[in-house]
RNA sequence: GGGCGCGUAGCUCAGUGGUUAGAGCGCCUCACUGACAUUGAGGAGGUUCACAGGUUCAAGUCCUGUCGCGCCCACCA
């Protein structure tokens, strides 16, 4: 046995230890000994081919790797499986942003060229975070990693978009979607980011037709507008019903300045008659209120605003071609000086951009594919009310089911190169990122291909991955994507699979900067875990982060704690020393399996009461996913019941010849089963210092010994 | 505009209505005695838990309101 090093240095051990892993093999749930019935699986949420680890990503790791390894432990079969994400938008607009570098677009190259180009970076970049995550010490089982766009995961997009489009609920249509002029692609709704920016709000005077002039009657109906270009499209203008200032305009015409179209005053319940002056323009074609009045009162739909973020040629004359923004100059100047303009205020309001590249967004008519919500919202909503799927925290079942009860039909078409195409002949369009993420639990697992189809759908091949390990355990992720994706997630598994596809959606606190600002790398913010990880070792890392997290709270961060986890490894490190010491001296081999009853001390029985207690409680608090608290009940019991204490008093013990042997016992009693304790939490330290210790009866590895039993 | 969460020691946070409110980090004093100075022993530090009311025999803990901070949702143009 080598003697151990007085500091424990984690870089000497962690390369060493990952490896140890990676050739044992145990990562897959296929090459695990032992019986393992029951199987335990994660898939985890792939990373976009797009980034690096950042410590939302860190988080999350630990949280599906600690119970993983928990479960590894108490003899589930585990299956954590890990993936990367092709990330349409994103990943398309970073490699336009290196193009930019060379002064090109994506529409320079060609669609051929540049999707040849993607490919490239994907090649390169893919992986990274992958492979930072065993840094961290991640138990994926990397022989089923997937991709997004895998030869197979196509077919599973192939089948799900013909099986929604055979059934009627996929159709093709033309409203009025949001589009990024930048992208040139259409967005979801909830692919916008929403910046508070400050602005106008301009009052123009709409004259009435038509006075046959009583002397007192209006001779304007002024409305408020944030966006006066859009007003070349006004087709109506609309007024609350219950308004009574309006009420003699109702049914009567406006000339519609600059224009000259005759457009009509009409009521409508959407418009809030507290706002503005409780007139509203209409533009049906670009804005979704009035575009759903305008269905309502059969309003044509005259498109102003190209694709671009040009003036269409459906403008008059001096406004056609010119960039939206600088019509609307030239519009609030021809508008005062034609008389129109009645006045202008500062208006601080809400401006929807593009959540990949921030470019404000424009609404425009469009022919786009959309799938149909209704049934397959019900779907979800009622996994979740049923209690089938739950939310831990259980607060973030009202963000889900919020979206859902007022969801609109999915538009699931987007106008970019990068990703699947729409499986029908001659179209150009791919699909939206998220409808292939949405089949993520299943298509992993290899759907279609791993079933037999009857009648009801999917009935998996009995040897398949997708009947071994479908439905899978837990979903952790981030909040901001519970709608996005988790719940599109849910009505796929229901829709294709007929079953849910995890019992658990666990949502994780959000890592804020110690000032509690959201960590942006832009801002140069945020803390790159792997720093942390060179500076104190990933178990100090691992062990400082999830100490702080204490349930669905977000957490600010600061390093002390990472400090802190330094500092405990380095106690466990030693109180090994001391252990090892006392047994390397012994010349009687200790069988810890049999600890005499009758022989121990109150401090023996102490210790091995607290560590059944410790058990029970870890236990309990990992199936709540009470990581910080499980954390804070192990380092309280290795650090002051066993070192303070304990390992104090055996010191006594063990001069003593009556007590010698069996203090002995007791010490490496505790110790391995600290360890099985310990391991989800610190994987390296504890994993390093079983392959060490004198025991008989040993595993190949720390990770597949068996957890305590109580 | 609606919803949610937070405001406890210098900092980051724990605290299932019930004894003198806790931890880590930081700070101060002492101790390098064979596991560990990334340590051990001891200590200071909260006008008592943002503020104001209320419920209760009892409130940091429950209720109402106010202020401050953060997040999410939203078709006020």
């Amino acid at each position: 046995m080598k003697k151990l090093a007085k500091v424990y240095a984690p870089k000497k051990v962690e390369g060493q230890i990952y490896n140890l892993w990676l050739r044992s093999g145990f990562f897959n749930p296929d090459n695990l000994p032992g019986e393992r019935k029951k199987s335990y699986t994660i898939l985890i949420p792939p990373p976009n081919i797009t980034g690096s680890l950042h410590m939302g990503h860190a988080l999350n790791t630990l949280v599906q790797d600690i119970l993983i390894r928990w479960k590894r432990l108490q003899g589930f079969r585990t299956l954590w499986l890990p993936g990367i994400d092709h990330a349409g938008i994103a990943t398309q607009a970073r490699v336009e942003k290196e193009l930019k570098k060379e002064q090109k677009t994506r529409f320079d190259l060609g669609r051929e060229k540049f999707l040849k180009r993607v490919w490239q970076w994907k090649k390169k970049y893919g992986n990274v975070i992958l492979d930072q995550l065993k840094k961290l010490g991640a138990s994926c089982d990397w022989s089923r990693t997937r991709f997004t766009m895998d030869e197979k995961y196509c077919q599973a997009i192939e089948k799900a978009f013909l099986h929604y489009y055979k059934k009627g609920w996929i159709y093709r249509g033309k409203k009025v979607i949001n589009w990024c002029p930048r992208c040139q692609t259409s967005l979801s709704d909830l692919e916008l980011e929403y910046k508070e920016k400050e602005g106008k709000l301009w009052y123009i005077k709409y004259p009435i037709k038509n006075q046959k002039s009583k002397v007192k009657s209006q001779k304007f109906i002024t409305v408020a507008t944030t966006r006066p270009e859009t007003m070349l499209g006004d087709m109506a203008v609309a007024v609350n019903p219950k308004d009574k200032r309006y009420k003699n305009l109702i049914g009567k015409k406006v000339i519609l300045p600059l224009v000259g179209r005759e457009i009509s005053i009409i009521k409508d319940k959407l418009v809030d008659l507290k706002f503005g002056t409780g007139a509203v323009k209409i533009t049906p074609a670009h804005d979704m209120t009035d575009y759903e009045i305008g269905l309502l009162h059969n309003l044509k739909i005259i498109q102003v605003i190209d694709k671009n973020g040009e003036m269409t040629k459906e403008v008059p004359l001096p406004y056609r071609g010119l960039a939206s923004s600088e019509a609307r100059k030239k519009i609030v100047k021809d508008l005062k000086n034609q008389g129109f303009l009645e006045k202008i205020e500062d208006y601080v309001h809400q401006v929807p951009q593009c959540y990949r590249c921030k470019t404000t967004i424009e609404l425009i008519p469009s022919w786009q594919w959309f799938l149909k919500m209704n049934d397959l919202a019900r779907l979800a909503i009622l996994a979740v009310k049923t209690r089938k799927i739950k939310f831990v925290p259980k607060s973030f079942e009202k963000i889900y089911f919020n979206w859902l009860k007022n969801i609109r039909d999915w538009c699931v078409s987007r106008q970019i190169w990068w990703g699947h195409k729409i499986p029908l002949k001659g179209m150009k369009d791919v699909l939206d990122t998220w409808f292939s993420s949405a089949l993520w639990p299943f298509a992993t697992l290899d759907w279609p291909i791993a079933c037999a189809q009857n009648r009801k759908g999917c009935k998996p091949k009995k040897s398949s991955d997708l009947a071994k390990f479908y439905p899978t355990d837990v979903l952790s992720t981030d909040r901001g994507i519970i709608n996005l994706w988790v719940a599109r997630m849910i009505f796929s598994g229901i829709e294709f699979m007929g079953k849910i596809p995890f019992k658990k959606v666990y949502i994780h606190a959000t890592v804020l900067t110690k000032e509690g600002k959201r960590m942006s790398k832009s801002l140069g913010t945020g803390v790159d875990p792997i720093n942390l990880i060179e500076k104190y070792g990933a178990d100090a890392t691992r062990f400082g982060i999830i100490y702080q997290i204490m349930g669905g709270q977000d957490i600010r961060f600061v390093e002390d704690n990472i400090v802190m986890g330094r500092k405990f490894c380095n106690k466990i490190w030693n109180a090994t020393r001391f252990v090892l010491q006392q047994i390397s001296e012994s010349k009687t081999q200790i069988k810890i399996q049999k600890v005499n009853k009758n022989n121990l001390t109150s401090a023996d029985r102490k210790i091995l009461n607290t560590l059944n207690k410790t058990v029970k409680l870890v236990n309990k608090d990992l199936e709540n996913f009470r990581f910080g608290q499980a954390a804070h009940k192990l380092y309280d019991f290795f650090w002051h019941d066993f070192c303070d204490r304990y390992i104090e008093e055996a010191k006594k013990q063990l001069q003593t010849t009556n007590y010698k042997l069996q203090t002995k016992a007791v010490l490496l009693y505790v110790l391995l089963n600290s360890l099985k304790l310990l391991h989800p939490f610190v994987p390296f330290i504890t994993e390093e210092i079983y392959q060490r210790l004198p025991i008989k009866r040993k595993e190949k590895c720390l990770m597949i010994e068996k957890w305590p039993q109580i």
